[in-house]
DNA sequence: AGTAAAAATGCAAACGTTTTCATTTATACG
DNA sequence: CGTATAAATGAAAACGTTTGCATTTTTACT
């Protein structure tokens, strides 16, 4: 009488092929590649492997391979409706990859990313999506060093020196600002965060300008308005401008900015958009069915995340491999959605 | 001459050994138990390390003692405001306790659980945090024959079988539906989601609806409406109620439900909180800051997603070795923030 | 049936650490 | 200065898989 299994912990490869007659080596091919094993042998040991228990510790097999199937994904924030579709659809599709997300935030702090990469990096990610561009040289060198494949979400850059996936903002800034010009608005105000490590902020607000043909520094002091993604913050920030004279339009950066101008806006009992009209970006949760129904502009986060999970998964070797070649570029469509917060001046 | 490195792949502890000329185990204790090793061997090693850019792999370490430094998180989902704070302060926390997080959504799916935990357990996590109580027997018991530290978070219930940290929702509920009863509301609707696998959700109807002393049966059907966690359909459905006959309150299963009922009011014309009154759950981002500002509870999701992380980290042992003993349980307080949306009738 | 080729399986050596036990080196004390 | 004791280090055996190579079994063909 054989003792099939050890008697402490949890039943291994070993176990399950003593109790299934076969190798330890095909109980691992069983599992990797199914199609190497003989019909019978996989069902004895289909059946030992669920009579056990048995999970596979992919641990132990990345040690060999290397590949861990873990993905990392670093986000600038989690509890804020910018990432979380993003972050949902990535993650959702990963696991259909038969991958998990390990996920960390650095909220805007570029100094906290590189830890963080580093903790990943002792993780054995098989590679990492990132948020936009700028990111500090260190962390960046180590993926490279690791051929740790890296993709930048969430905006895209024709030029871009890394692999990116997302809307272009600049167009997507542009497109807003056009909009506005074409509906008459003059006196137009600007609510946008920080771009110091934000390029996706940072080329929105160049689109903007671009469009409205002028440049940040001829541009009314009073008619830029800076705020974090916050809103709280965007709503008595935007409201203490309001007071002493409003324009007639507000562009704000993203979705919740907006989503503060427009209590802003209602707390001092101006009407959207007979009133004043906002412009966000985004289009976030909710933003379809806020009152009024904010004007924005669409970025398919869902789209970015799917696409984004599934570059990382199957063109690995394509991207990291990627030592002169040309560096993979997708460009997602922005849509601006006409809804009813910016009034018709023309 | 040595040859100090491996011609291939990134250096490991035996490099960095040769380098320092110290053996790998000095590396391997530099590393684990800082104060075993010598103060100059430690700052050699230490040189070394950085000169050749070593970074450590935990996952062979972790095929000893077991412990992979990562903690798993199972939510219902990310892509929604419930529960993005508590999962930023739990991957937060972590991050200081040098783990890392891995995350999933089910989407309410109890059966998409089962084939995550099987999947973090694959990656041999530490411990897992699970959202509430309602769960699949077999997740459960992998998780148990493994020894992996449970912990519930978001609900509390004194006789809960796993550890758990959270509020009491039904406390929460109590709460809700005592005020606006001593707000003087009468004829109150509540608008929750199914509660079939979301006993947070359940626990708070309880509540509310002990506190109203009736049981749902005796509710007008009129006065129950059922949707989703999600603006646009609360939106749509209160508005098909409010159009018919008014009550004078709304209680909202969480806050965005609230938010939707916010909307659904403002967009018939209906004023808050002088035509109706609504109360919420959670205290969201944001809801602070609506106009009106909604009159909610505070559910302290950072407490509890810090709480959490220190629990798994720290009381592990604690927790899993649980064989007959005593079910750790904390109890996070809630507190119910008046602010503009409900009237005072009496 | 007999053989050549193909398919399936087994053996054993990795993978990069940690850890036990043994050994060396430093410290303290008479 | 010598010895006893404590501290620091090293050597080698794990940990649970995967995988290249060798071997056995099956299949296909004459």
């Amino acid at each position: 009488m054989k003792r099939p299994r050890s008697k402490k912990g949890s039943p291994g490869i070993i176990d399950v092929a003593a109790r299934a007659n076969v190798s330890a080596a095909t109980v691992s091919r069983f599992f990797n590649n199914p199609e190497m094993v003989k019909g019978k042998t996989r069902r004895l040991i289909e059946e030992a492997a669920s009579d056990l228990g048995y999970i596979r510790d992919r641990m132990a097999g990345a040690m060999h391979h290397g590949f861990s199937g873990t993905i990392g994904l670093i986000v600038p924030t989690i509890d804020n409706a910018i990432f979380s579709e993003l972050i949902q659809a990535f993650s959702a599709r990963l696991l259909e990859h038969d991958r998990t997300m390990l996920i960390a935030a650095h909220g805007y702090n570029p100094t906290l990313e590189i830890g963080i990469v580093k903790s990943l990096l002792e993780r054995r990610i098989d590679g990492v999506a990132l948020i936009g561009f700028e990111h500090e040289k260190a962390p960046l060198e180590m993926l490279a060093t690791r051929k740790v494949p890296v993709l930048a979400t969430w905006n895209y850059r024709k030029n871009s020196t890394i692999p990116c996936i997302g809307a272009d903002n600049f167009e997507v800034g542009y497109k807003v600002g056009q909009y506005l010009r074409r509906s008459g608005h003059n006196d137009i105000a600007l609510v946008f965060p920080p771009t110091l490590a934000n390029d996706r902020a940072a080329d929105r607000l160049n689109g903007v300008l671009n469009a409205l043909g002028i440049s940040l520094e001829e541009l009314n002091p009073n008619r830029f308005i800076q705020t974090k993604y916050d809103i709280g913050e965007a709503k008595s920030t935007i409201k203490n401008i309001l007071i002493h004279d409003a324009p007639t339009a507000l562009i704000c950066g993203n979705d919740v900015i907006a989503q503060g101008a427009v209590y802003a806006c209602q707390s001092l009992g101006l009407n959207i958009p007979n009133d004043i009209s906002i412009i966000g970006i985004g289009d976030f949760q909710g933003s379809a069915h806020m009152e009024p129904k904010l004007t924005t502009v669409r970025l398919p986060a869902q789209r970015i995340g799917e696409q984004a999970a599934d570059l990382l998964c199957t063109s690995l070797a394509i991207i990291s491999g990627g030592s002169g070649k040309s560096v993979p570029r997708i460009k997602i469509d922005s849509e601006l959605m006409i809804r009813n917060s910016v009034k018709n001046l023309s």
